[in-house]
DNA sequence: ACTTAATCGAGACGGTACGTCACGTCTTAAG
DNA sequence: CTTAAGACGTGACGTACCGTCTCGATTAAGT
């Protein structure tokens, strides 16, 4: 019955509830690096996890919350802000980390296709805002605000429109590859918004 | 049955080509922006242009470069950018235009949902660079070489760089909207990039 | 997918629409004398048919109806009543011969549980008394009219009660098997109603 | 969830397993009333009695001999057979107050249901025969018995089949509703049997 | 009276079937 | 020869029930 890769045939009888959440996330997981978005599918998922379909919709609310907890599970994020005491250099090295993960990683390809997802996927908009961005903005907002402590950043400069100069500049890179994301953009995008562009 | 409009009944036989290609670009067009990507679909829009499935087929290669090309045939766009002599005034102008736009239009849920289509979808993908995103780049970047020129922007800048830095910054916003879009985000936005947010 | 029998596997384009509709009805039937409307399932015809599901929804509204198709397509009935200017021999005749067919063949089992299934299914119902009983009724009817003509019948009698006493009391032990389907029973029906089982 | 009506919240522990019947019991009756076979549902008889699914397993082998005993719960059957000393009489009244019971009362439609349902349910078939039909046959037959001691019917006639042509004539019109019950049908039925519908 | 075994409810699970939607392909018929 | 009309197979979706199983709580019977 639709089992394209090994089904996992278990004993019939109904197995512990977090052995069948901890099965179906790394099935999503591994479902949505191997196929991408296209080709992940709540079908295939339970038939790979060896659950049922009904399971699957009676704990995540749609395709994309699905395949974004499957992506947690098996990415396992660490979130980390490096501080060296300057902003110039923690913001560099965070920025070239981020381009890296894009473009040499299996990342790369998940991360735009969930946000593209959730253009549609109201459920998986907000697990992703509240999962993802929100906490990854929250330590760029606040090592910018010890920046501007330590007198590195002006303190009349909204933090979050900075993240959105330097973080968005990438996303756009990503969503629509007009250009490609390169280390040199990473280091000109700090040094744009640090430095101005401006004649001095 | 899914003919939410009028289902435009003819006879069997073919009508001339173009005819038949304008009037799936307006039913195209006009569904998507009724009911978004999540609705889109080549069979209502065969069904709202009186047209056949395969016809649709054969000259679109994909549901979201239909969606493309039927968003360009209703919405017709005006590729203009102000050229005031001040680099800052001009920038300010154009960005507040797109916040207002993706704000207060529909356009504002078709584009994100389009660049989200597109992210697994690759004649759109490529359609979109080219017909939207890629000329719109070209006039911003040109109007910041002028500002070379002028001596308002400092010559080592790359161009390419600060576009993402203003509108990618938007797009963040539009896609990943952990914060909204407001006319003050569009103001930090230039004045942050040209006079640089680190202590003077 | 769920192909308990040979699935027939064909090309995978379309078949013309004649050809889909008699193999469905074939399989329809086939799978209804062979399972009763217990094992019957939609499911399971569009498997063995090697057809889609969607295609059987389309032209039969109901399991049921489906059911009843199928059982027509392959038990092909013969609607014959004889007529030797008796009516008490053909009425015996007719009844018998409805009694053989209960009991000694496979309709014994399919007729009552199509008849259970229109219970509860609309579609079924409705389609059962214009396709099966109705014209049966009629016939018999017809029969009883002629005895009429003939002076073996009363004229006052009403020949629609008549056939309810004698089909109706086969049904009832069909339906509801307290006791058996005989010949004896059979005769027994048109001895009663033609004498009377009054003290004369 | 499916819970029409009051969900009944008690605590988790085991209640005296007479009260639990009872409100099964009690509950089923009603679902079957409210809704028919149609939307009988272990599952919903379970919410509305506040019971478990795994407690209704183990009491009643079927959905169908579920119905049953919930129907007997809740109707209460008075079985009682005029005796006036005429039989033309007494069946007359007591089929004609069984087309009421069928024609009037949610019986009419509870019935069939139940018949139709013991088709294609082996135990639901077992109870009906020995709890409902079995029961009113045998009054049926011993007032034909009575009625032959006092010489109103022939000694040589099967009351069994009478009562086939009596009952069984309208749960042919009811099962099959090729035609409607009426008084004026009850009426036929009982004359056509006893005077014959032969000419004299 | 106090264990202790029985059985309850709650609820999740795998499974079967349903009815639906959209897709892309194919056949047939019309112009 | 292009088009429309429309049917078909496919894949997936979301839902409804079913019968089974685990678990914790409570009652009732046996000591």
């Amino acid at each position: 019955m639709t089992q394209s890769a090994e089904p996992v045939r278990r004993g019939r009888g109904r197995r512990p509830t977090d052995q069948v959440r901890r099965e179906v996330l790394q099935a999503a997981g591994e479902l949505l690096l191997a196929e991408g978005m296209g080709g992940f599918t709540i079908e295939k998922v339970a038939a790979l996890a060896g659950a049922s379909r009904v399971t699957l919709h009676k704990w995540w609310p749609s395709k994309g919350a699905l395949a974004l907890a499957g992506y947690f599970s098996v990415v396992g994020h660490t979130l980390a802000f490096p501080d060296t005491g300057d902003i110039a250099t923690d913001l560099t090295a965070q920025i070239r980390a981020f381009v890296h993960l894009m473009r040499d990683t299996r990342a790369g390809h998940v991360i735009p296709e969930l946000i593209g997802q959730a253009q549609t996927d109201a459920e998986l908009s907000a697990a992703y805002r509240e999962r993802y961005s929100a906490p990854r903005r929250a330590l760029a907002v606040e090592a910018l605000e010890r920046a501007k402590q330590r007198g590195q950043v002006r303190a009349d400069v909204d933090s979050e429109v900075v993240v959105d100069q330097l973080w968005g500049a990438c996303y756009h890179r990503l969503l629509i590859p007009d250009l490609p994301l390169t280390d040199e953009f990473a280091e000109a995008l700090v040094a744009n918004l640090l430095t101005g562009i401006g004649r001095p």
